[in-house]
DNA sequence: ATTATCTATAGATCTATAGATAATGC
DNA sequence: ATTATCTATAGATCTATAGATAATGC
C-alpha cells in the first residue's frame, strides 16, 4: 500500500507487450486445445485474459495468425529436442540400432518435455494432439514434424533390414496414434479404469510406449 | 423424355420425408468429419444437399440435435456389431481366448463394417474418430460404445490372467488411438511414405493391427 | 513521441422463427 | 388437409478497423 519504491509496479514497454503477448498466446493455447479454431472466438481469448478483444487484433492481426503463432511458438523446441535425441541414439547404437531404441529416443523425449514443462506445456501437447487431426492444422504440423519422424523412420529402417517398408510406415501410423491419443488427454482412460489408470500420468505412458510399440513391429515380421 | 408412366417423378411424402433426411444427415456427416461441429454451418450442410437451410431446421430444430442424429444413425449398428463378434469369440475359445483373438474380433469387425459399407460409412467413421476427442463428442461416444470396450477388457483380462490390470487399460489406450487415427484418414501416412502406403487401405490395417498389437500387450508382461 | 490499451462501430455471417407457397393425401 | 419446401427477416454474434485515451520513453 505504501508507496517507497516508486518503479514498484511500472513495467517497460517491452516488458509489458512481452507479457501480454505470452498471455494471449497461453490463452488461446488452451481454448483451442479444448475446442479448435472454430470453438473458440477471440472474445474468449481475451476474456480468459482479462484484456479487451481489440488486443488480441493489434498484437496478431487475425485469428488463422494467432492460431499460427500458438503453433510456432512451441514447435521448434520439441522438433529440435527430438531430433538430437535421435541423432545421439543413432551415433551410441553405432552399428546395431534396436526399434525399441529409436522408439525410446523419439517418445521419451517428447513426453518428458511436456510433463516436465508443466501446465502449458501439456496444454500444448493437447494443441498438437487435436490440430493434428484437423485439415487446418494438418498441413503445419506436416511441414514442421516431417524431418523428425523421417529420422526416426530412417533408424528403424537401420533397425530393421529386410523388412518391407510399408510395414514400418504402418507401424509408425500405430506409433504416432498412441502418441497424439496420449497428448489429448481426453479423460477416457481414467473413467474406463474407474480411476485406476490417468490420462495426464505421462510417466505411465512412458514406461510402457516404446516396448509396447517395438514389439508390435517385431510382431509384423513374420 | 416420354410420359408413359405418370408416376415416374413422383414420390411419396413418407419417401420424400426420409431422402431429405438422410442426405442431410449424409452431407452433415461429411461436414463434421472435416471441420467438426464449429466448422460447419448450416448453410454449408444445406449447400451441399441442394436445399434451403431452413429445411435443415424444419427437420433438425437445431444444430446440435443434428449432430447428435449424426452420430446416433450408425452408433448401435457399429456397436452391436462388435459386441456379437466379441461374444461369438468368448464362446468360440471356450476356456482359453487369446489376446489376439479378441483383437481380431474387436478391430477386423469395425474395419470390414466401414469399408465395405462404402463412402458413407467411411465418412462416419472419420466422423468418429473426429468426434472422439472433442469435448462435445467423447460424452457421446463413451455413453454408447463403453459396453463394447468394456466387454472387449473382460476378455483380455481372461486372457492374461495376473496381468496388471493397468496395462490392460494402458493397452486398450494404444489400440483404440490407432483405430481411431486410422479411421480419421488423415492423409498423413500417404504423404510420408510417399505414395506406398495410402490412408483409405483399411484391408492393409487389417492384416497389421491385431498382431502388432497385440505383442504389445505381451510385451508389457516381463 | 511512441506504444499499449480501450471505446465505438461497420459489416458479415449465423441461428432460428414466422409465415407463404407448392406439392401430396384422402 | 397435411406436409415439404421456400421467402423474408429478427436477433445474436463475430471479425476487424478507426480513432480515442492512457501509459512509458527520451
Amino acid at each position: 500500500m505504501s508507496s517507497t519504491t516508486p518503479k514498484r509496479t511500472q513495467r517497460s514497454k517491452a516488458e509489458q507487450r512481452a507479457e501480454s503477448i505470452e498471455q494471449i498466446l497461453d490463452a488461446a493455447e488452451y481454448l483451442f486445445s479444448k475446442n479448435g479454431l472454430y470453438g473458440v472466438t477471440l472474445k474468449d481469448v481475451a476474456k480468459r485474459v482479462g484484456i479487451h478483444t481489440t488486443l488480441v487484433h493489434y498484437y496478431f492481426q487475425d485469428k488463422q495468425n494467432l492460431f499460427e503463432a500458438v503453433f510456432a511458438r512451441r514447435a521448434n523446441i520439441t522438433s529440435d529436442r527430438r531430433m538430437e535425441a535421435l541423432e545421439q541414439y543413432e551415433s551410441d547404437a553405432g552399428e546395431s540400432p534396436t526399434v525399441e531404441g529409436a522408439l525410446h529416443a523419439f517418445l521419451d523425449t517428447d513426453l518428458d518435455l511436456y510433463y516436465e514443462g508443466g501446465e502449458n506445456w501439456m496444454n500444448y501437447a493437447a494443441f498438437c494432439a487435436r490440430v493434428s487431426n484437423t485439415p487446418e492444422g494438418a498441413e503445419l504440423m506436416d511441414k514442421h514434424f516431417d524431418p523428425v519422424v523421417l529420422k526416426l523412420v530412417h533408424i528403424l529402417k537401420r533397425a530393421l533390414p529386410n523388412y518391407p517398408e510399408e510395414d514400418i510406415f504402418w507401424g509408425y501410423h500405430f506409433v504416432t496414434a498412441a502418441l497424439m491419443n496420449t497428448l489429448a488427454r481426453t479423460g477416457r482412460i481414467d473413467k474406463l479404469s474407474g480411476g485406476m489408470c490417468h490420462s495426464d500420468d505421462f510417466p505411465a505412458v512412458k514406461k510402457r510406449m516404446a516396448k509396447f510399440m517395438a514389439a508390435g513391429f517385431m510382431a509384423l515380421e513374420n
